[in-house]
DNA sequence: AAAAACCATATAGTTACTATAAGGTCAATA
DNA sequence: TATTGACCTTATAGTAACTATATGGTTTTT
């Protein structure tokens, strides 16, 4: 009998780090292979289950959605075509998180000079952050 | 008779650049005040509206969410008490946004080495950023 | 009178899960 | 043997902040 080591989902879970229910969901999104059934019902993962599971968790970490996984996946299934259309999915990806990054400094810099309008030692009242969003001076 | 300049929803939201389910969604989740109904049902605002709508803009420009945004208001209804919660709010804020800069500039130096590791001149199969995900060397 | 533009409510879709409900299966314990 | 506990199954709802759609009433314009 080939393939004497298969694991249910929960232990499956426990070797790559996540919750059961994202393996099920990661499954109905057509992401992970659909496994096959013991005959109780129970899914049945082989290592390649691993592997891919690996595999969609470390796209994750990289902020890659699953739209874009599945795109990578697509290619895989596909070797023998130029390899440009990852690179250039990367090269997107990398924009869109500098962007990102040039937008959130943009907010840290409103906030922070926000903050400086106001000391703690004010009533709600007088308190210059909720002055200045209600009537922001010119330097905006 | 006082109250002369009453808008309706359409006004409304083109007086402050927003959709006009979007008003709605903020009565709904009590943001906003419900507004007086004419005869026919439709809303009437006020001057009024149109300032709490814009204080509910800025802040979410600001990236607050309407959580914040709620707890913010519900100061703004207690005006002598001191405003050191709505300074220890901003100064929360900023920190998460900072924490997510820094994560997401690890993010990007990652994108890019992995982003190195292929040229466009490849096939897939041996594509160096399938390659680096599937199997990643130590560098990480 | 009919069409266009506006208003109303209710409901579903978006992302990537997470949580819950209701129930079936299996091994070990009382 | 009965039952407890841990595990599995599916289906459904919740998260955030809207956005879009369906369905229908009202008002204004043609």
């Amino acid at each position: 009998m080939l393939g004497g080591r298969e694991m249910r989902i929960g232990q499956l879970a426990q070797l790559v780090g996540i919750e059961t229910q994202t393996i099920r969901f990661y499954e109905q999104q057509g992401l992970l292979s659909p496994p096959d059934r013991q005959e109780n019902g129970y899914r049945s993962y082989t290592k390649m289950h691993g592997e891919q599971l690996t595999f969609i968790r470390r796209c994750r970490k990289l902020d890659l959605s699953l739209v874009e996984i599945h795109e990578l996946l697509s290619y895989q299934k596909h070797p023998h075509q130029p390899c440009s259309a990852i690179n250039s999915l990367l090269d997107d990806h990398i924009s869109d998180v500098r962007t990102q990054i040039t937008s959130l400094q943009a907010l840290e810099n409103q906030l922070v000079s926000l903050r400086a309008s106001c000391s703690n030692e004010r009533e709600i009242e007088t308190c210059g952050v909720l002055a200045e969003i209600s009537d922001p001076k010119i330097h905006s």
